[in-house]
Parts: C-alpha cells; structure tokens; sequence
DNA sequence: TCCGATCCGTGAATCGTTTCAAGCTCCCCA
DNA sequence: TGGGGAGCTTGAAACGATTCACGGATCGGA
C-alpha cells in the first residue's frame, strides 16, 4: 500500500542500494541518476518507513523529551527549546508527560526506550543511578534537567539556583522589605530548596535573622495552590512586607487572591516569583521575577545529546525582572 | 547490547516463536513455559524492540496528536484526554504542535507517517482532502478536531460552537447587557465564526440588531491580544454593557488590563470568556465562561481511531458556567 | 595499447519481531 | 491397538531500509 523504496527503485531503473544512497548520500550519486530517483520519490510520493530505518540502525532519528506537567509553561517553553535545537540537528523530539508520578514515568521512558530513540531529556521524579545506566547500556543517552547525578554517564543542565534566589532576596531588602514570606512546595524538590536557601543567605548576609521569616508550604506549585497561601496569609491577621514565591504560578494565584481582597500591590506587601513564565507580564499586576533560561535550557540539553556527550554538566545563570509586584 | 527475543529464548530454552507468543498470545503458552521466558525476559531485562514489530505488522501501537499551541491550557487538555483513551486502548500517543504553521503541520504529518503510527488527532490549519485521503491510503486514520471534511474518510469531533455562543449570549441579555462588543481574531477560524453567529442569533432573536454591536479583531488569541483589545476599547472613551470573547485567553488578558486601569468587573462591564481553561477560575475576577468537554473532545477522537471507525462524526455539547466576570 | 585510479552502481546480508503451517506429545476412545 | 484430537512448540519467511564488498565503465598518462 505504501511505497517502499524497492518500487521506487523499480520506477527509477536502478537498485535499492543507489536509492537509499540518494536519501542518505546524495553526493556520492551521479547527477542524472538522482534526478531520476527523486522523480520517482515524488511520483510515488514515497516517504520512508522509519521503523525499518531504525531496526536496521539500531536507533533512530528521535530524541525524547519527559516533563512534570504539561500544563505549567516553563515546561512546555523548555520542551520546546529542546526541539528547535533537535529539529536543526536534523532529529525529531517526542513530548511525554510524567505528570510528577514515578508510576508514569516509568512507563514513560519503557516508551521511548521501546521506540529507538537516541536520547531522552527529563526533568527527572523518581529516575535513579540504575535506570540511567541501564539506559546508557543500551546507547540512550540521558540529559538531566535541574539535577546532577554523578557517575551513571547522564549529563545535566542546570540554572544557579542559589543565585537566583539570592537576586529576588537583595532585590526585596533594597526595597526596604526584610520582614518577609516564602511560599514554597512540600516536599521541596532540590532546586527549590537551592533557591530558599539563596535567598535565607542574602537575607542573613544582609544582618537579617530567619526568625523572622514566615514559610508557607502547598502541596503543588500551581495557581490555585496560590491562591490558598494567600487565604492563609491573609487568615494571620498582619501581612509581611515581601512574599517571596517558589515560582510564577503560585505567584500569580496568590496576587490575584490578594488584590480580590483589596490588598494593594505592590504599596501593602511586595511579592516576587520565579520563572518569569508568559503570563508573569500580563497578569494583573505585572510580576517581579527571576527570569530562568527555559528556552536555552531545553536547547543546549538537546545539543548535548546530539553531540555524543557525557557526564558533562552546563550551569546557565538566572536573571532578575523588575515589574511592578515589587518595585 | 540491548537484549533481542533471540536471547531471551535461548536462556529460556524455546524458540523465539515461543517467546513471542508469551508477549503477544500467554493464553496459548503452557504455564511452566511461560513462567520459564518471563523469567528469562526479567533476568535480561528485555524491552521489545518497537521498530521491528512496526516495521513487521505494518503499524505502531500508537497514535499521534498535532494541536496547534501547546502554550494553550484549552489544546494541552484535548491532548491529554487524547493521551488517557489511547492508554486504556494499549496505545501510546506522541504529541505533536503545528504552531498553527501549515509548514510546520506537513513537517510533523510527515514525521507521524514516517513513525507509523496507526492514527492521527489533528486541530487542522492546512491539512486538505488530498493529504487525508493519502494518509488514508497508507493506513492512517485520521480524526478531525472541530472541522469537518467530507468523502475523505476521516472522522470528526466537535462541539457545538453555535449553541455555545447562543448560551453565551443569552446569559448576558439576562443580565440586561444586549450593548455588546465581541473580541475575535482575525482571520476567523470556522470554530470561531460558529461562535459570533450563535451570539448573533441569540441577539436577534431577542429582538436586538447587529448594528448595536461593536467588533475588535486581533491576530492571535492570547491573553496580550486581550490586554491590546482592552486598551483599544478604553481609546473609545464609553465601554460597551457586555464584552464576549471568543476564548478565555483573550478574556482573561481583558479583564487583567480593565482592571488595572480602575474599570469594576462585573459592576462596569461585563465579560464573558469561552473554553472554561483551568487560569479561567483562578484570575483576578473568576471568569463567566462556556465549558467545552475538552477531556472528552480528546478522548472521543482516540476512541474513533482506535475503533477503526471512518467518516463518522460526533457532536459534544458545551455548557455555560456562571462566576464573577457576568453575573 | 595498457595500467591504475576514479567514479558509480549492484545485490545480498542484516536488524528483531510476528506469523503460520507444520510437527510433536499425550491422551482418550473406539 | 490405532486413529484422531487437543495442546504446545518450532522454524523459516516475511517486513523495508542500510551497508559494504565487489565489479563495470571511463579516463588520463605513459
């Protein structure tokens, strides 16, 4: 039913073997020859049967990318980093979703291990040393997103959490807003912790004590989780002067909840959030942020994989963005 | 390096045929033997090698989904209800954006094609019967998302876009807001037009003329094109009664903008959203809205592919939901 | 005229799985 | 005792692209 390159073959008078050295090595193929196969490609309207190209290679033209949710933009802004930078090496990307459940990902990575791919970006949950290694046994090349494992062959990606954390604290004390509130996730993945941990250093650097800082922790870092933390806030009775939020989507959700209240931002408390994700700009009262490279990050994972690396590690770093939440 | 079948057998002392009947049909195989091979699968950790079974049976166990923004809450939910019913099915589902780019549409056909996958969920922006009935000829179901396309063998599912707007509508004549501004894009995909023509009907039908009704057109409907639509309206210098838009993105950048600017919601204006996304519960003013199954829309469209169906259509039907922004 | 080099094209072997006709054992029943 | 199922297993033939050792043609130079 569909053309295999043996009929194409037929059409253009010549061998499978010249056929596939047209796809594949049009150089080494006379010039009146390869005009003759790619007419019969087109009238055809051939296209290649990658599953018998990647049985045959052992592994295909695809690279995998696996994200926590689909649903939170800095994923999909990094995802699709990752395919510009696959796509211009000539390789496709395949999106999964392990929607923060080990089960999921899992099955995830059986999927794309069972498709041939060559490489698979993550921003891991559960993976661990073995599956890595395994992996890598089997010529999968592993990149790692926010998080470093030594020894298994993956390489890593990563933003300076610890400063972009210590830029949104310097940023609220030279506002004059020490007295402050984190909104944070638990369990508290890694990069989140790094990035409290930066700014409990500038605040201590700046001769202020944790003991005066509220910790506000949600289950999930989304919007409604958001939305809840400023309920609790706003339940203490006396507000603090800054808010300091684990990323842009509790951010936004607690200022929506805020202003709902009659809370004036940035006048009654200043809040900052992280990512600077699309919607951080346009939200009611433009947000304060720390800019991550998303696009880069998915990109320059790509570019690892597609180079042959391993155990490699790149650091990008952050980047503070003034609007008007604390300013 | 990675193990094949063949190994498996030999370690469990069958022949590969055996073996493959333990993946595939473990009702035939006697107990004792097929405890032997999943053992041996399990001491070897052996994953089936996809591409020689595409390449054998001619199709994948997967599907394949092309929307057109994945930075969309309304798309990235189609997708997931897509990515639900495929796995009840046995199937996996690679996700695919087309960008609304009609190039960037071919490229990832092609991809789907050469992956082998046995369907194709598409929110169309170039695909023509000529492409359909091509892929159809290889195979490859095809299910239409909100657009349908006769003779070519493919499947369709909508909602009912007239209704929606029809709903919308008369919700805000309810409310005595029959002076109204419609925000659309421009050019107007059918979907869309569906919409403002439901609207209209409703309006007419009421006994209101077209005439009384104001129209701003932006390009894309993303929340800054809502923040642009709103400052447009506000140059006007007197705000409609009632605002519809014809989708929650631009609603919520709307309202974001008009409140910013000291305009009370629902007091001033009235504002009406379509989709009811996940951010359309959670922003400043909770947004009245018309739900479209999106979960459902999704799902359904698997479910016509993996049922092998052709040239069936479904209708679903939307729902008004009532919150702060109209009531 | 002959040799070697260069340029192109050939065709069979290969990748790992599924499929299916055929064979092998056992056991039951006539 | 033999015939015939039933129940399991086997082994070889596909699927379609890539690879590579090999061979034929052509050309320049001695």
């Amino acid at each position: 039913m569909r053309a295999s390159i043996r009929e194409v073959a037929r059409r253009a008078g010549v061998s499978v073997g010249t056929v596939s050295n047209v796809l594949n090595r049009p150089d080494v193929v006379a010039e009146a020859t390869r005009v003759r196969v790619l007419t019969a490609i087109e009238e055809l309207g051939f296209v290649r049967n990658e599953a018998a190209r990647t049985l045959r290679q052992g592994s295909g033209r695809t690279l995998g990318v696996i994200v926590e949710d689909i649903a939170n933009p800095y994923f999909t802004d990094l995802a699709r980093g990752a395919e510009d930078a696959s796509n211009t090496g000539g390789y496709d990307l395949i999106w999964c979703t392990s929607d923060g459940s080990p089960e999921k990902e899992r099955r995830r990575l059986d999927f794309l291990e069972q498709q041939g791919v060559s490489g698979i970006i993550i921003t891991p949950v559960a993976l661990d040393a073995d599956r890595v290694a395994r992996l890598r046994a089997r010529d999968i090349r592993i990149a790692l997103i926010d998080r470093r494992m030594s020894g298994a062959g993956a390489c890593s990606v990563s933003v300076d959490h610890v400063q972009g954390g210590r830029l949104a604290m310097r940023h609220l004390i030279e506002l004059g807003r020490h007295d402050v509130a984190f909104v944070t996730t638990e369990p508290e993945p890694p990069p989140v912790r790094q990035r409290r941990g930066g700014a409990l250093r500038a605040l201590s650097q700046a001769g202020y004590g944790p003991e005066q800082t509220l910790t506000i922790a949600e289950p999930e870092p989304t919007s409604e989780a958001g939305q809840r933390a400023a309920r609790r806030l706003l339940e203490f009775g006396t507000l603090p002067a800054g808010i300091f939020c684990v990323n842009d989507l509790l951010a936004i959700g607690l200022v929506n909840e805020l202003v709902r209240n009659g809370v004036k931002i940035p006048q009654d408390v200043a809040v900052i959030g992280y990512d600077d994700i699309g919607p951080a700009a346009t939200c009611v009262i433009p947000l304060t942020t720390v800019r991550q490279p998303r696009h880069e990050l998915g990109a320059t994972a790509a570019e690892l994989l597609l180079a042959g690396a391993d155990n490699r590690h790149v650091t990008l770093t952050p980047e503070l963005v003034v609007r008007e939440s604390a300013s």
